[in-house]
DNA sequence: AAAACCCACGAAAACGTTTTCGTGTTAATA
DNA sequence: TATTAACACGAAAACGTTTTCGTGGGTTTT
């Protein structure tokens, strides 16, 4: 990189001090207009910028956001990226990604790294195997040092921070209230294992409307998909017995996908013999025949939120007690399920 | 935030230098053993960290990478961050991502503001907006401030810089030349405007397949679609004729669901009465019915490269001589298309 | 006993800003 | 004419680190 001009290259050039050039530069009219004009013009000729660290060391800022967030390539965290990055921008921050791949280790790591005074502030979600391993020491210390953060979609309760959550529990009892609705009477969930909390968030909410519809909770309707093993085999052992559901909810888009692919190859139809609603609306959600009714989970809103909530402290009362915003999902029906 | 614990506080709590207080915590052995340790040993129950500023003010390095791409939420550019982020943090380095939303504007203000010490070199797929303008002014700052950057994907020749590109060319023959080998006798091409080089290059490629096999090129099979207006629609216009095509090589995954769609809804069969190809192997491929055959990109073996050249040019020779990566693509076959 | 050497540490510069507090000169006021 | 005010600028501290170059006191060598 080639030496970027100084204030005080400046200086010397016209053989005044730094701090006249300084104050020439921000326009202060403690210097004579004559000079300012001077090296005003001098200044901008060479292009110059302040030099970002001195500014910064100066001001103990760094107007940077940090984001860990566990996958990027699901459509859902990109949006939030999206929403985070306009939020910020707006609000003169920039943003620092960083990816856990829902490792516990590497979400530590990312972390302590951006906590090392790369960023003012962070923006986390949680990564499966932390939530799974329960372990959050790498937050605590965040609040040991007083780094604001703000947790959002895979949070933890007992973290004492601001959070934005979907609320998953409505979100899964509308899904499958509107699959009751449309006249489901077996209908059968596709899921993460309990550790993953929007997960389990979704099941209390899918089993609250099975039995507030007075239907039976039958627990053999509900699998846990395994990621390590074939999930097509896994959903199939569901749809191929004779009583298999006439609904099918599942947890994310790509569980939805995967079933309606499998009830098709099986000779059966998509709303018709098995309807199928997902959770997310990606891209496969659109493009998918049929396209599939899904819960939006308003992933840019939640994005631009969070940011919102985090500059908000960042730049008014940092000690201020701790709120949870709660975006709403809505429900987009499309082709892969009943008409009511 | 809490301020956090310095050199200069520890050397007063021990009545010492600064100096001393610095050189015990690199373990210099110019300072006594017994000295060391006691400092050592406060330094760490101190949690004490060295200030991030202070190390880039004195080094003029941040580490970091800072990456400039046109929207996170296509599946090709989430696999290139994906694979940014890993190299560089392989290599030690951070990764910034900002997005310029297929906007020049925004594009150029993303640049100059991670170009002014944010980052120590960049990563940049140009917006489309850009492309079409042809205004690259920006990059030529980059040139003159001598910072470091690669192009990749969406490049542009002209500018003098380090490049990863996928063989686009070779990627729009390939799928033309497959769909011709499985059969097709009239292959119609859905792509982008002129302006957007992949797009371009991608129908050289796909014209050159046409020609090679003795088949005419029928301009009017050929669709540039406009993006602001119905996509479904101005597809359904090459459709809806007599002498529709009987394959379609669609210029990236999204318009190749599209087209599917379409041509289901016409009562037709995809892949026997029309097939069609796609470019990019994002999860709508993977999980539309039919499933997409396609041309893979790699994005994820194109970020780790486009980060290495950088670190590489960051490391060693700064002026060595430009060169351009080409990443080539492969055809993963599904079933929106005939067999062999 | 003089010369050389080692040890353990400190002073200070450097990175580039911003900002407070002078200070010397000139012009206006009493 | 003496006092004050305005003007135009400079010195220096502060942000926190690293590193070079001393330096004073003690120990070992000839």
């Amino acid at each position: 990189m080639k030496p970027k001009i100084t204030l005080k290259a400046i200086a010397k050039e016209f053989g005044v001090s730094i701090s006249t050039v300084s104050k020439s530069l921000k326009n202060s009219n403690e210097i004579s207009l004559e000079m300012r004009e001077r090296i005003q013009a001098f200044a901008n000729y060479y292009n110059y910028r302040p030099n970002s660290f001195a500014i910064k060391l100066r001001n103990q800022k760094t107007l940077v956001l940090g984001v860990v967030i566990p996958e990027i390539t699901h459509h859902f965290f990109s949006k939030v990226i999206s929403g985070v990055e306009q939020a910020a921008n707006q609000r003169g921050y920039n943003v620092m990604v960083c990816l856990s791949n829902e490792s516990h280790q590497k979400e530590m790591m990312n972390v302590a790294m951006l906590a090392n005074g790369s960023v003012d502030g962070l923006l986390v979600s949680i990564a499966n195997e932390t939530q799974n391993k329960r372990d959050f020491k790498h937050f605590q210390e965040l609040i040991d040092e007083e780094i604001p953060f703000v947790l959002f979609d895979r949070v933890e309760d007992t973290i004492a921070c601001d959070k934005v959550v979907i609320d998953d529990v409505k979100g899964g009892y509308n899904a499958t209230k509107y699959l009751i609705d449309t006249g489901a009477k077996r209908v059968g969930m596709l899921t993460t294992p309990d550790y993953v909390d929007v997960g389990y968030k979704r099941k209390v909410g899918y089993e609250k409307a099975i039995e507030e519809a007075g239907l039976p909770v039958d627990e053999s309707l509900i699998l846990k998909v395994n990621k390590e093993k074939d999930i097509a085999e896994q959903i199939n052992s569901m749809i191929d017995r004779e009583d298999h559901p006439d609904a099918i909810f599942a947890v994310n888009e790509i569980y939805a996908a995967i079933a309606i692919k499998t009830v098709q190859s099986r000779g059966m139809n998509v709303p018709n013999d098995i309807a199928v609603i997902g959770f997310t609306d990606g891209l496969v959600s659109q493009y998918a025949s049929p396209s599939i009714t899904t819960m939006e989970q308003h992933g840019f809103t939640m994005g631009m939120q969070a940011a919102n909530m985090l500059v908000d402290r960042l730049e008014s009362d940092v000690h201020a007690p701790y709120t949870t915003k709660v975006v709403s999902t809505s429900l987009k029906v499309r082709a892969s399920t009943k008409k009511e």
